[in-house]
DNA sequence: ATTACTTTTGACCAATCGGTTAAAATAAAT
DNA sequence: ATTTATTTTAACCGATTGGTCAAAAGTAAT
């Protein structure tokens, strides 16, 4: 309950798991209050609205991902180097909450204007340059010549999809042979470097 | 509207539009009866309640999508054949339905228990002899070997993601390079089954 | 034409939702 | 100590929600 922290801080941790975990549609304002352990008068105390509130919860999740993107992709770094920093933190990133991607990908397909905002100056700039240093690699023979944005495609379905049907895949995983998802996944840099790695050799 | 279908067909395509597009959370009786041209009375006479609706159609939705992988993964192609067919079904199918995806995932991470019931006896049992088939031709020197399971996850995690998060590569395609997304999305296929073939080579 | 059965409707209901308000409790300022 | 401002609460409100019901409209059988 975060028990020392600010009221503030601690409604919006609240606020942070309850949409996270059900969506702006399916959360509600009092279990939201409950996890906090205050009263529901005083998230609108704080925050004026639902809609304010989730708000602040989207652009800062929102945030948080395309700052560790864009550092990487701005690093002084190899592709393939850049490629292992991604796996890298996606998969740590992705354990430590399973439900973040689902959460993004539904909300931005239930109001997709909501993005508009505040990507278009981010996340589109990091993708010019490094897909620029990956034609001058292939000019040079350090990679084979692939589609900059399939690329990218391929490898974030890669990263990303495992931990968004998790349940489904956690079924299938126990009734193919007893192996537990969770396992699958611990292997899951090796398995997406390895294979990108494949697909990228000359 | 379905004018011409029976009323029964009519309510259930209207909810399977206002399902897929809103969710269950996010789906009101209202909008399906007026989606459907009917009153919202006339759902409850021919579905008991919101829930034993949404059933209905998450059945129909998941069982649709299963059948197909199961069609192919038991054909009697190769497994490059196989892919190559397993792409073109999904590509052409979530083209044609661009909600379906987010739809899904979402839904199962909302309530795993409604897979139990209808999925452990179906996909789980194409997944082990395709995987048989995947080390037999790689014991032939015909594909390198992988990890079965990994390459599934890679291969669905391509087929899916673009069309999940459409609305946010929407956005960055057009900002990176005046392209289109849904040219890109059309390009799809070739490159999906280049990066598979290339990294299946030996 | 009357009966019997099914389909469709408008009006309604209790529960739940996000949000408000006035007052109480607490903290800060003088 | 008293005033002032801030934080927290319980009680409440109107709107919306999924769902019900009795009656009307339609259909089929005799």
């Amino acid at each position: 309950m975060d028990k020392d922290k600010s009221t503030e801080q601690r409604i919006f941790n609240a606020a942070r798991t309850v949409f996270m975990h059900k969506g702006l549609a399916g959360a509600r304002m009092q279990e939201i209050a409950d996890e906090a352990g205050i009263n529901k008068a005083l998230l609108h105390y704080y925050f004026r609205s639902k809609e304010k509130l989730f708000e602040g919860i989207f652009q800062e999740v929102i945030q948080q991902i395309t700052k560790g993107f864009g550092e990487i992709l701005r690093s002084d770094l190899d592709v393939k180097g850049k490629i292992r920093l991604l796996i890298e933190m996606y998969v740590d990133n992705l354990s430590a909450n399973r439900y973040l991607p689902i959460f993004v990908l539904n909300e931005m397909n239930q109001n997709p204007e909501r993005l508009e905002g505040f990507i278009s100056q981010g996340v589109a700039g990091y993708f010019t340059p490094f897909f620029m240093q990956m034609e001058e690699e292939a000019r040079q023979g350090k990679i084979r010549r692939v589609h900059p944005m399939h690329f990218m495609l391929n490898l974030l379905g890669m990263l990303i999809f495992p931990f968004a049907a998790y349940p489904l895949l956690s079924l299938i995983a126990k009734n193919t042979f007893g192996n537990d998802m969770n396992d699958i996944l611990m292997e899951r840099k090796e398995a997406i470097y390895d294979f990108v790695e494949n697909a990228l050799t000359p």
